[in-house]
RNA sequence: GGAGGUGUGCCCGAGUGGCUAAAGGGGGCGGGCUGUAAACCCGCUGGCUAUGCCUACGAUGGUUCGAAUCCAUCCGCCUCCA
């Protein structure tokens, strides 16, 4: 297996672009000198856990940065967490994590490898479970383990800092676990190790680690954090304002207009898959007033669709979005169901709140009143007057049903 | 082991016997304006074919005509002492 670096000192500023921190200084130019003078590829590390099974944009910034390594001719070691997912990363937690069961990792697991394929060589990628030398530890390689670290070190860690001030609990596992997740890179001979910068405890810690299991100690690149579609937390599954790798073209380029306008450099370099040269370029052009906004965020939203779904699908999103938004017209691949599938009541009526939950996705019925009574139920454009509750089928029947702005439902006579 | 504190709706947080589906804020949703950005304005924000009913204030049991509010036990978390 050799190197197929064409200019391995041109590769340098491009792998490290983007990088919130690269340590030690000049460490990763080293390595790169090395792994030439060896003729054998650099091991780059990266541990994820699989605790959420969604892989969205900000999971994209690291695995992104892995492929481009990848594409440098080093090979990548992914790491699932199974074990380290049992004991939880404390890492931008406010409460101890609960933990997971088997099944779920497993699940995850899986998932996750699938859709991280979207992004990176899997022929040039090793997946390995931490479990197959966490699990096989001693007791006494455990103490030999934590003997290696303090309390106080411990506790120089931001987040079990403020945790410790505000008087939250701490497990002692959760303590656990960056030793855990260092001792990851001695068991896989980790060269690089890629992260989040809420990482950089944890790939530290591998860092520490190596040298007193008689390794060299690897060096640590950790990527910014990318912020959400509300421009303010990090983008995650749980506040919902995340872009998904599976999410369709058009969800892509929708999600990404609705981002803020000062987002939009930190997206266009962590999120655009653009090239280093152009979307520098772009950033420049947006700051100089040159690109307006909305046209940049257009262009940003195009490029996100075709990172993941490929040429023609950036235009064609932003042409259902100007159909949708722009235009307010119904869009043509609405879903729609036939007028016989209708729920009818012992009067031959259809409960509209009912046919609301059942047919267009609202939580609760109270909801689809409330949708009702603030006018945002339209019926061909109609706004559907705010008490009617209960309508007859003709009326249904061939229309195209709106709830707010993008929920859809085509009515379709016949059977 | 001892002493004390604390647990409210998605989150924060008020509420110390009925007027409490529970103030206020955040978030979210809907509408307006717009570039589905920001800012701003208005409304809504437990469930149920519903002038009412059900569920909900850590858990269980009790007192009371009536409990988030009083009592008992338990559980979680925190602080100080050992």
């Amino acid at each position: 297996m050799g190197l197929d670096m064409t200019e391995p000192a041109a590769s340098l500023p491009a792998l490290a672009a983007n990088a919130a921190d690269a340590l030690p200084a000049g460490g990763l130019a080293k390595q790169l000198a090395k792994a030439e003078e060896d003729g054998r590829p650099l091991r780059i590390k990266l541990g994820v856990d699989p605790t959420s099974s969604d892989i969205h944009l900000g999971h994209c910034v690291v695995l992104g940065k892995l492929r481009e390594f990848q594409d440098a001719g080093h090979t990548a070691v992914l790491i699932i967490g199974d074990y380290t997912a049992r004991v939880g990363d404390p890492s931008q937690r406010s409460k101890s994590r609960p933990m997971i069961t088997g099944e779920e990792i497993d699940a995850n697991a899986k998932t996750y490898v699938e859709q991280a394929a979207r992004i990176l060589d899997m022929d040039r990628t090793e997946v390995r479970f931490n479990g197959e030398w966490l699990g096989a530890m001693s007791m006494d390689d455990l103490f030999a383990l934590v003997s290696r670290s303090t309390v106080a070190r411990l506790l120089e860690r931001d987040d079990f800092a403020k945790r410790y001030k505000a008087n939250e609990s701490i497990t002692m596992l959760e303590m656990l676990y960056p030793l855990l997740q260092g001792y990851d890179s001695v068991a896989i001979d980790a060269d690089v190790e890629l992260g989040g910068t809420d990482q950089l405890y944890n790939v530290l810690m591998g860092r520490d680690l190596m040298p007193s299991y008689g390794k060299p100690a690897q060096t640590v690149l950790t990527m910014p954090i990318l912020v959400g579609t509300d421009g303010t937390d990090k983008m995650s599954k749980s506040l919902g304002n995340y872009i998904g790798v599976l999410d369709a073209p058009e969800e892509m380029f929708g999600k990404t207009m609705s981002i803020p306008d000062a987002a939009m450099p930190e997206w266009f370099r962590l999120a655009s898959g653009l090239p280093h040269a152009e979307r520098e370029d772009v950033v420049a052009r947006l700051a100089s007033g040159e690109l307006p906004p909305n046209e940049a965020k257009r262009l940003l939203g195009r490029s996100i669709a075709v990172r993941f779904h490929g040429d023609g699908s950036g235009t064609a999103a932003e042409a259902h979005f100007d159909t949708l938004f722009r235009a307010k017209e119904v869009p043509d691949d609405i879903p729609s169901i036939s007028a016989t599938q209708l729920p009818v009541n012992e009067d031959g009526r259809i409960f509209l709140p009912g046919m609301l939950v059942e047919h267009m996705g609202l939580a609760s019925g109270n909801e689809a009143r409330r949708m009702i009574t603030q006018g945002s139920v339209k019926i061909d454009g109609e706004v559907l007057d705010a008490s009617t509750l209960e309508m007859d089928p003709a009326q249904l029947t061939g229309v195209v049903l709106q709830v707010g702005k993008r929920r859809f439902l085509r009515i379709e006579a016949g059977a």
